[in-house]
DNA sequence: CTGTTAGCGCCTTCAT
DNA sequence: ATGAAGGCGCTAACAG
């Protein structure tokens, strides 16, 4: 394995200006910068990441942290793939390498966050599946070790985060069932204390409040994340003396269980239950009838992810303010948002 | 940050004494070896990965390269989740770390390949979406990274690898067809080198062969990996003049987008035209009807790939032969596979 | 059983 | 514009 001294010895110059020149250290002759990089490359040198990483304190590489056993993940949800990809995308475009940190499911995610952090391996790190009092925030915080989490937490020491509209896109589902005469409306939930599930409830709230409708607790449901929880729900509501008229989904990933167990209670999704699902994903598009939900352009969010991380670092000196941005989601329709039976 | 010679000038002791302790190595007192761990895990120290590294020459870091542009990634298949989930289980429990190594659409896989092999940040590596004939392979067999490929190539240098039974799973569809007494038997297969598409191919042939049904060229499609592809791939055999009876896919991610395709197209699945997928999945078991297909244990699989590639690091020095497995899969029958219509 | 020390590869300061 | 040297944190070889 070659290393600096190596191609040093190799040009008969001193490493130090190997290192300067492989740098863009200025204050190297042009000539021998040309010499350097070129032979840089005929030998195939890359500078060992652990010397780098030991001298500067610095990796260059950014964590992202997923939980691998969250069933929202194994469902089937494509989100990450094309989120990483963009965020991966921008970060390699400003020299940062981009790390997956899959956090097992026999794990506890504090736990694993806490030896990530220790380990100085990433230089910033991005967390998902927030919760709303999370303590790996704390942890975070108290680490000096910039992060960013997808979802906002009302843990204190939150940084910079960004978030989807959960809230809007409840309170808009809302509005458009009513808008199809709709009064009584469920909603599903998530059966854990992630952050998105408090943040549709109220959204679901204030739709309800401001159509005028009072707040029964029997329509609300706690149910995973996954089209396991989607079928179960679906069976649990058909098995309903009083049905709702319409359901609405903080998670796109159950609602193919939805339809499959209002199918089997030989219910008609959008006709004997309406349904608003949450971000419409490929895997939706050959539903039938097409749930009515919202877009978001995962793309344009992985970007952001990256640009926020990159603002992180370099405000890391400068200390400056944690940011929080809420990405708006539009909203797109759908046949499974039908009229009320029989009005 | 507490380094190893702070944590050792608060036990008064030295560092080599601290650094043989938190490893386990033989030669310290025992209740050194307790005040040692005792105080390292009070005041939160972890080694520092670099300065290990450095020193050893291994991160004690497996990574698992991902393409995150692959469609086939982005239509939403759990697939990695759930095998990431075991085998980073089981390399937790080996005192491995496992990390995602998420190589980015724009990017070409081997320059990146490249990339993680000089920077020495893992000890080993696992390629996935193997292709038949694989730069990366001939790459890294140079390199002397141990690694491992999730498909089998026919680069030479090709190192261990697990593959799943492609060739089994495609011939014992055709039989399963036959048996119902299709003959126009129609197959799906990858539109890029992917190494699985070969295999499979050829069990299809193999399949023919054994039933003696002559091979057709214009039953042979090549379409992308994703539901798109398999939408595409609906409608094509929906407007042939001559159908196929019925379709062999080889992979599971098409069939959501055939099912559609053909129900535009007012054709059903099961009766105008049989499928037969490759792997259950739990978004298929929403689909109607239920789709032949076959069973493989995910967390097996990452279970073993993480076997094999401890395998590699402790066969390092006694350079062992390198390995291939073929994991079976089990044929589990579904309603989309019918008796010829009219027959 | 414990202390001392060299050196892994790199960048940076200081001297030239 | 370049060379020389120190030290980041750690482990291992050697000395006691």
């Amino acid at each position: 394995m070659i290393n600096i001294r190596r191609l040093a010895d190799h040009l008969n110059i001193s490493i130090g200006t190997v290192s300067r020149a492989l740098n863009n250290r200025p204050g190297v002759h042009p000539e021998t910068l040309e010499r350097v990089l070129k032979a840089a490359s005929e030998l195939g040198y890359v500078p060992n990441q652990s010397g780098r990483s030991l001298r500067t304190g610095a990796t260059n590489t950014i964590g992202f942290v997923v939980e691998t056993g969250h069933p929202a993940n194994q469902s089937g949800d494509q989100f990450f793939y094309v989120v990483l990809d963009a965020m991966n995308l921008y970060l390699a475009e400003k020299g940062y390498d981009l790390v997956i940190l899959p956090c097992h499911s026999a794990d506890d995610p504090v736990e694993f966050l806490s030896r990530v952090i220790a380990r100085r391996t990433v230089d910033a790190i991005v967390i998902t599946a927030t919760r709303r009092i999370d303590h790996r925030i704390a942890m975070l915080a108290k680490s000096k070790l910039p992060f960013l989490s997808l979802g906002r937490s009302e843990t204190p020491g939150n940084g910079s985060w960004i978030d989807l509209d959960f809230e809007g896109v409840a309170r808009r589902s809302v509005e458009e069932a009513v808008r199809k005469g709709h009064r009584r409306i469920a909603v599903g939930l998530p059966d854990n204390d992630v952050a998105l599930g408090f943040h549709y409830k109220d959204g679901y709230l204030k739709g309800l409040a401001e159509a005028g409708i009072p707040v029964d607790e029997s329509m609300i449901f706690r149910l995973p994340t996954s089209e396991q929880g989607g079928y179960g729900l679906g069976h649990r509501i058909a098995a309903l003396q009083e049905r709702p008229t319409a359901l609405l989904l903080c998670s796109e990933v159950m609602t193919p269980g939805v339809y499959a167990a209002l199918t089997e209670a030989e219910l008609q999704p959008g006709v004997d239950l309406s349904i608003v699902a949450f971000r419409q994903n490929p895997l939706m598009r050959y539903l039938s009838p097409s749930p009515a939900c919202f877009q978001l352009d995962l793309s344009a969010l992985g970007t952001r992810l990256g640009t926020l991380v990159l603002d992180l670092l370099s405000a890391q000196e400068g200390a400056a303010e944690p940011r929080g941005e809420i990405v708006p989601m539009t909203y797109l329709g759908g046949e499974s948002l039908g009229p009320v039976k029989g009005s």
